[in-house]
Parts: C-alpha cells; structure tokens; sequence
DNA sequence: ATAGACGCTTGATAAATATCAAGTGACTGG
DNA sequence: CCAGTCACTTGATATTTATCAAGCGTCTAT
C-alpha cells in the first residue's frame, strides 16, 4: 500500500534502526491518508485497529466524560500516537481530531505487534517512545496537581520561549480555548490569567505574547525540568 | 547477589518470559532488602541507577514542588517503578517511600537495559508493562480534568468495591490523609467529601466504608471503564 | 460593504476547593 | 493509667475556579 521507501516515515526515530524487511512489512498494510481540518480519527472506547503516525499538522488527543471534555495533549509532527492501545490490544483512552489539513500513516495493530516480535532495533524504539510519553504523563500530572491555573499558563509560556531559544516575542500556536483545555482551565479563566501575568511582564494581543520580564516570570513560575522540560 | 532461583522475583510477569541465562545476568549486580515503614528510597530528580521491584509491603510515589507534595500513586507488590527513567537512563520524575515494612529487589539500569537488547521475551514484558503504567496515567489525567473532587471519590469507592467482588463493606487500604493526597484534594476535603456522600448511602467510621446503595451512587459517580478499571 | 458567525473578553455570581484554627477521639509510650 | 501525640473532623473564612450572560472585535462569505 505504502511505498516502503518513503522517506519522512522512514527515518522517523520509531522506525530508523529496523532493517528494510520488518520496515516493508509493517508498511505492506499500512495507509497514507491525508484529512481535511477538524476531522474525527479516533473515538475514545474503540478498539486500537491502527497506530497512526502523524507526518504533517495537528492532532488533538481529547477526552469526554458526562459532557465535558479535556484535551489530554496536542500532537505535533512527526510523532505517532495511541502506541500503548496497540502494544496492549486494548481500547483508545482518548478521541483523537485533526486540527489542520494532517498527513497521517496508518499501520494495523497487529503487525505491530508482529513485527516487535520480530525486529529488536525496532522493539527498543518503541519502549523508548512509550517511556518517553509516560514521563511526559506522570510530569502533565504533576502540573496538575501541583499548581494553580495560573501557575500553569506562566510555565507554559516560560517553555515556550525556552522552546524558542528564549525569545520574548512568540505567537501562540493554539487557539486560547484550545490552550484553555490543555492547561485545564475554561477560556474564561485563561483570559483572566493572562491579565493577571501582566503583573509580571505578560502582555498578550491576540495570539502575540510578548515576556517584557523573563526574570520575574520565572520567579513566580518556578519552572522545574521535572516537569516543564519536554526533552528529559 | 541474589539468588537467581528467588521465585517471587522469577514469576513476576516483567521476569517470567525470559531465558535463564537472561534473568541471571539481570540478578548478578541486584540486591534484595527489606526497609521498615517510612524510608525514602528515591529523592525526584536524581538519576535511575536501579530499577525496582516492590516484592512486599506498599511504596507510596510523591512528588514536591514549591513546598506542596502530592501523592502520584501507590505502589503494591508485586510491581516494578521507575521503570521509565530506567529505560531512558533519565532522572527520577517521583520519589518515593515505604509506607510499611517493604522487601524490594533493586536491579541496576544497566543491566536491565543490556538484558532488553539481548533478551526478545525481557523486551516483550518491558513493553507491556510500560504501555500499561502509561494507560493508567492517562487515566489519572483524565480523572483529575473531568471530575470534581467528590466525584473522584465516588468513583474510587465504587473502584474498590468492585475490586472486592462488588463488597458493600470494605476496608479503606489508605490512611485518610494519603488517600486526600491520591485523589488530589486536601484531608479536610475529604472529610467532607465523605460526609457529602452519605446522601448516596456511603458511611464510614473509621477505616471501615459502607456502601449501602451502589446503584445510587453509580447514578451519582457515572464510573467508565476507560476512566476506573485498573486493568483495560 | 455588511451581516453574521465566532472566538475572545468582561462582569457578576456561584460553586468548588484550600487554608487556618480549634476541637475530638483513639492509640501509645512511659 | 495517664499524658501526649497524631490523625481526623469541624467551623469559619479566603481563594480559586466555573458558570452564565453580555458585549466586543475580527474575519469571512455573500
């Protein structure tokens, strides 16, 4: 289905050092598949047919309990998601909707999981993902149970301009509800929060945050790598 | 070190699949020891040299920040933590602490990274057990986002009770306060909390719960398999 | 151009949760 | 057996967060 030379799958870090043979056979099932914006890929409670790998856009992983809904986190590329529903044969934890145009790989489950059998250049890749989303989980969790709301959108910000080599001028790259959800917090909240940064140096227009003082941010922030850094 | 026969360490479904040679070589640098209640074993932040297996007794994982503290989760035998940052030779995210007289088998991260390499059955049961912590933090996230204190607490009722064979009567396993901790509200909190629940026929004296009318209290704490089962 | 939609903001209020301060009761060590 | 400790509870209050209802501003489609 899949042209197994394709390139930005390829050398994804998921599947870099397995050999060519597990490579075409995980792809020889697989789809490529371009969707429209706020499209529904996956609903939450389904069983985890596909792991799909997100090439180019966004995916919003959401959830939704007695009429409310959270997003548990924004994917970006290239990533994959849903890995541990398709390791465990289980059911999808979270929706999943495209947030622009995405280009999405979908491989069936099950020669996943034949394939970790398989190839042990590609069964250490996929612990290392999986691990690596678990810490990023367990630090979401920390946040939460942690902080305040405001304590959250001011290490947010701080992350992002780390992110951004420190700049004090970035755009946000979520719509404010959508950041709202993330950080846990209605759009209410998150429109107060952002004038209650100004006391710090925050000042916000639309989707340009500007951080006149990073310093004093910080020292309200207290940013911590043990929860704020997305590499470690 | 350790004898490489011990059989509640051998038949641990993380050890259970792999060969002899394997688990001997995953034995010769680790260490069994019992520790009394209310030692910590691990500080957050400092780097995984060991992976942990939890043979006996109970470990609570905590974590600090900005002099606040809360409870991640409980750990109960027999079950390994740590296991990510052992696998992606980073810092520890938690800490943690016996809460009773513990015997706990520590085995070095580099052996237990060098035995996954060698080992395809060790990497299999490393991928599961990983992909199942990370779905049951996915879990706590989606309960700490979507529900209100008191029907976090509803909820986990519900959880043990079902636990035990749907028991109206049973046992709180946590002191009051950790279990404040767990479900992220203050023990003054859950005292009310408690005391709120008595209009959905919960009573509790002490340790001792009563749940005289599941049925109502379901109506009340809506539990989902994808939010409150522990083993999906 | 302009009407409408839509995302965001603001204000007023309510609900949820935390904090602080006392008090209660049970267990424990001398 | 008693005093002290400690977990828990209760009450009063403050803070945080959500909800509801308008209002504002921008973008877009006709």
């Amino acid at each position: 289905m899949l042209d197994s030379t394709f390139p930005e799958v390829r050398s994804l870090d998921l599947f870099a050092d397995m050999s060519d043979e597990s490579y075409a056979k995980l792809m020889r099932g697989a789809y490529l598949q371009t969707f429209p914006p706020h499209v529904d890929l996956i609903t939450e409670g389904e069983e985890a047919d596909f792991l799909h790998v997100l090439v180019l856009g966004s995916v919003d992983l959401f959830s939704s309990w007695n009429n409310r809904e959270t997003s548990v986190s924004i994917v970006k590329p290239v990533s994959t998601f849903i890995l541990a529903a398709t390791i465990r044969d289980a059911r999808y934890l979270m929706s999943a909707r495209t947030m622009e145009k995405s280009r999405i790989v979908m491989i069936p489950s099950q020669d996943v999981r034949a394939v970790f059998d398989l190839d042990a250049g590609f069964a250490r890749a996929v612990v290392v993902e999986l691990a690596s989303c678990y810490r990023s989980v367990i630090k979401t969790t920390k946040n939460l149970k942690l902080r305040t709301a405001l304590e959250r959108l001011a290490n947010y910000l701080l992350s992002r301009s780390k992110g951004l080599n420190g700049a004090q001028n970035f755009s946000l790259d979520l719509e404010k509800r959508q950041l709202a959800s993330v950080l846990g917090m209605t759009p209410e909240n998150l429109s107060r929060a952002f004038k209650a940064l100004q006391a710090y140096g925050v000042t916000v227009s639309g989707e340009n945050v500007e951080l006149s003082d990073i310093t004093e941010l910080e020292k309200f922030a207290k940013p911590t790598t043990l929860i704020d850094d997305n590499q470690t």
